[in-house]
RNA sequence: GGCGAGGUUCCCGAGUGGUCAAAGGGGGCAGACUGUAAAUCUGUUGGCGGAUGCCUUCGGUGGUUCAAAUCCACCCCUCGCCA
């Protein structure tokens, strides 16, 4: 098996240096490489995906992943963000996301210290916050060309928005972050975003100035929806993240059952680990039969984000509501006091309180337009009192839209 | 440090004393059509509320005024040119 190989078939790969070279030693041998991710959250989400695919790939193939949180990095904030100030943050807060992230990433990765292979989680931290700022620019500093480092293409772009010399030199701290594995923990090669790719090769060039060794790196694609979005934060219904309390595995099965129809087989081999062969049968179906790849796509990526239980769960809870099949157990709900309908409770309460909706005046909007339903019938008046006949079995199932479900259970 | 241009509601962008919760576009949401898809059309898009009512919002803080996103002062930030 060429794991380099399935990696581009399932076009997780964007760029790469030194393919051939890069390809032997992945088939011969056991590596060692490193991916980075900022810590700029508590939780990982879908942009953060396609990285750690690889690397969980990578790890299967007989690798060994170091996963770089960028704790010194994000302790000095990033400043790509807009007018607004940058928030620092405080050594502890980093240093607690990064445990969170390690938690969401132990469903991709095997973190076993005791397997050769087991992924090693690190913090630039820990390397960095020590370095001298002399002795940087003299012993690392002097490496890098200013009319190179120009020339290149994350740099343009920000030439013409401006950007600061602190942003300046990610490119020296994240090719410093490499050589410094380099030589501790003998990683050569670095996996990242398409955005890393002049990042990766300074540090590749750093380490073959300081080493004379070789260094390999390679980039995944961004990937992008077929209407052009990015797979990151801006999500119709904001972002969707791997954390469980952020985003619900219900909520992640809807997102993947949701997708467009284009991106359906496209996404199995990203998001997936099924073979390629078995999504090339997916890749034949059309039409309305695109929604079978969508199923399993969603069951899958669920499986592999929140666990094979969740994501039963998930999909039973889908077809209950949307194929009228089994029944509702796992539909999203909340529990009421039975008092607070006998009190009498109206349906604008109940939709503000399931969190259907996020205000009163959205929810009178709502029921304007007609998108307001309890147990399947229509809500013209949603500020009247609801009636005890309308439960069935202590529950009312709510519907805002075409599909935000939310049950609620009277005890 | 000097000069110039800017910071507007989720984003872009209009608005230069009341008729502004603020044009237009994008995005989002809803309805119709469908396959929990796409495209299209229509509506909608700060909060509270029974309200022609109140509250919050136009970088920040103060001020002028019956009345400010709009005028004044100071401050912060961004971009450009110069040093």
């Amino acid at each position: 098996m060429n794991v380099l190989q399935d990696l581009i078939d399932r076009s997780l790969v964007y760029q790469m240096t030194n393919g051939e070279r890069l390809n032997d030693l992945l088939r011969t041998g056991s590596l060692s490489f490193y991916i980075g991710f900022d810590a700029t959250a508590s939780s990982l989400h879908l942009g953060h995906l396609v990285p750690l695919m690889v690397a969980s790939h990578l790890q299967k193939a007989g690798h060994k992943p170091r996963i770089l949180i960028g704790g010194a990095t994000a302790l000095v904030g990033d400043p790509s963000g807009r007018s607004t100030e940058r928030t620092m943050e405080t050594r502890e807060t980093v240093n607690d996301w990064a445990d969170s992230l390690k938690i969401q990433m132990t469903r991709f990765l095997d973190f076993d210290n005791g397997s050769a292979t087991g992924a090693v989680l690190l913090n630039n931290a820990d390397w960095l916050n020590k370095l001298n700022y002399i002795n940087f620019l003299r012993d690392i500093g002097k490496h890098f060309s200013v009319n190179r480092m120009l020339t290149a293409e994350s740099v343009k772009q920000r030439l013409e928005t401006g950007f600061s010399f602190l942003e300046f030199n990610y490119t020296l701290l994240q090719s410093y972050d490499f050589l410094h594995l380099f030589r501790e923990e003998n990683c050569i090669l670095q996996v990242g975003g398409a955005d890393q790719w002049g990042n990766i090769v300074a540090g590749i060039d750093l380490i073959r100035r300081k080493e004379s060794a070789e260094a390999y790196g390679f980039t995944c694609p961004l990937v992008t929806t077929s209407t052009g979005e990015k797979m990151s934060k801006s999500q119709p219904g904001g972002a969707i993240w791997l954390d469980p309390n952020l985003t619900s595995p219900y909520q992640y099965y809807q997102f993947w059952i949701n997708v467009d129809d284009r991106d359906a087989a496209y996404f199995m081999k990203l998001y997936t680990y099924l073979p390629m062969n078995e999504i090339a049968e997916y890749e034949k179906l059309t039409g309305a039969d695109t929604r079978r790849t969508k199923e399993k796509l969603a069951f899958e990526a669920t499986a592999i984000a929140h666990g094979k239980d969740q994501a039963e769960k998930a999909q039973n809870a889908a077809k209950a509501l949307f194929a009228g099949k089994g029944d509702q157990q796992n539909v999203p709900a909340t529990d009421l006091h039975l008092s607070r309908i006998t009190d009498g409770i109206s349906a604008v309460d109940l939709f503000t309180e399931t969190g259907l909706c996020s205000s009163r005046g959205e929810v009178r909007r709502l029921g304007k337009q007609g998108g307001l339903y309890i147990q399947g019938e229509r809500v013209n008046a949603p500020e009247e009192k609801i009636t005890e006949e309308l439960l069935k079995d202590n529950s009312l199932l709510l519907r805002a839209g075409k599909k935000r479900y939310h049950r609620i259970n009277f005890v």
